[in-house]
DNA sequence: TTTTAACTTGAACAGTCGCTCAAAATCAAA
DNA sequence: TTTGATTTTGAGCGACTGTTCAAGTTAAAA
């Protein structure tokens, strides 16, 4: 005794976080919304309780995707630290077309929402945790592997990933740098192995 | 035959330049800025046109308040790189309160305006491009008083600068990591000596 | 086929947005 | 003191915001 409903929530949820990601969630109206997911607002309101509500949702799977994205990487290289540059490789070099934005949506989050006490802020400090305990499993693996030395501990070796990524993928949100891409990333590993 | 102006232009855009930087563009309202400012609404659009116009100022503002403080850094330091350090010390550590975000009003910038063709997106690559030919001319300085090698040219250095602070402040963007500071600013200057 | 709970629709609400402009206030020059 | 250009004021405009909900549609269960 019921409908079904018409849309398929992860494309919805895939689709509101490229314009959220793109846009910001400030300057993205429901209205923006409503046409890119091709739902009126009833729906979208019955579905996901609010803005905020798709919002935290988008952004959640962002950093699934992107861990999805990760582990693709990380099976076809022959060690983690491979892995880890092809994937940086991608996200720096290859998607800078059809990617909404250079820099990580998660580090977007944590810079617009200023309200320290806000459940998107907080939400983008949550999924941030959540990310480098997830790279600090992949640098403990590293170090076991012998790829890395053990100067340093796994999450710094996680730290300095985050800062190095961070840094460059607001580096290359511009025009006219692409050339330096490569360089830049080359330098980057050369650094984590010598640290 | 005249009226005056009853309010002091500098103060008008610090102000304004704080609370742009600490809530976004799209997330401060005019009635914000009317409030924070001691205008009212008719004053503001007669001095500076449109809320697009105030933070166009408030950024310039922003970056030429930047390099102030650095001058001051350099000035009272025994070597570029002294002052640097010293610059980047304060703004990561010492502003941590004081400061409407970790995160460099720049940056900022430029992640929230996407599209490549608004006028506040252009003026954030402008601004960026002065600076890292700021850095560029202090890096300069730096390899002929011998404080550097010449592996790379002042521009690689500025460059991989750039990278590293950005990174920082987006990483100190959040509570509970303070400690982690000094060392990874620390780590951070060796690797510009060890380039 | 009828019933009925679930889903979709889209007009519309109350509030906020960036911004305008006629009127009042101000003060240097005449 | 009068004049008149300039600045300040704040009510209010039209557009847009996030969100609601009564009415319409759908399809599994009876």
């Amino acid at each position: 005794m019921a409908n079904k409903v018409k849309f398929e929530r992860e494309n919805v949820v895939r689709v509101a976080s490229q314009l959220f990601w793109q846009k910001g969630f400030h300057a993205t109206s429901t209205r923006d919304l409503q046409e890119a997911v091709n739902m009126r607002p009833g729906s979208i309101y019955s579905a996901f309780g609010s803005k905020e509500g798709l919002y935290s949702e988008s952004l959640k799977d962002y950093t699934v995707q992107m861990k999805n994205q990760i582990e693709g990487f990380l099976s076809s290289a022959d060690t983690v630290l491979g892995g880890l540059r092809a994937f940086v490789e991608n996200v720096v070099i290859k998607t800078k077309d059809c990617s909404p934005s250079a820099i990580c949506m998660l580090v977007k989050a944590n810079s617009e929402f200023a309200e320290k006490d806000s459940n998107l802020y907080e939400l983008s400090l949550e999924l941030a945790a959540q990310f480098e305990a997830y790279l600090t499993q992949l640098f403990t693996q590293a170090i076991n592997k012998g790829e890395l030395g053990d100067t340093l501990t796994a999450v710094e070796y996680a730290r300095f990933f985050q800062v190095q990524f961070t840094g460059l993928r607001g580096y290359f949100n511009r025009p006219g740098v692409e050339q330096l891409a490569q360089p830049m990333i080359n330098q980057m590993f050369m650094l984590i192995k010598k640290l």
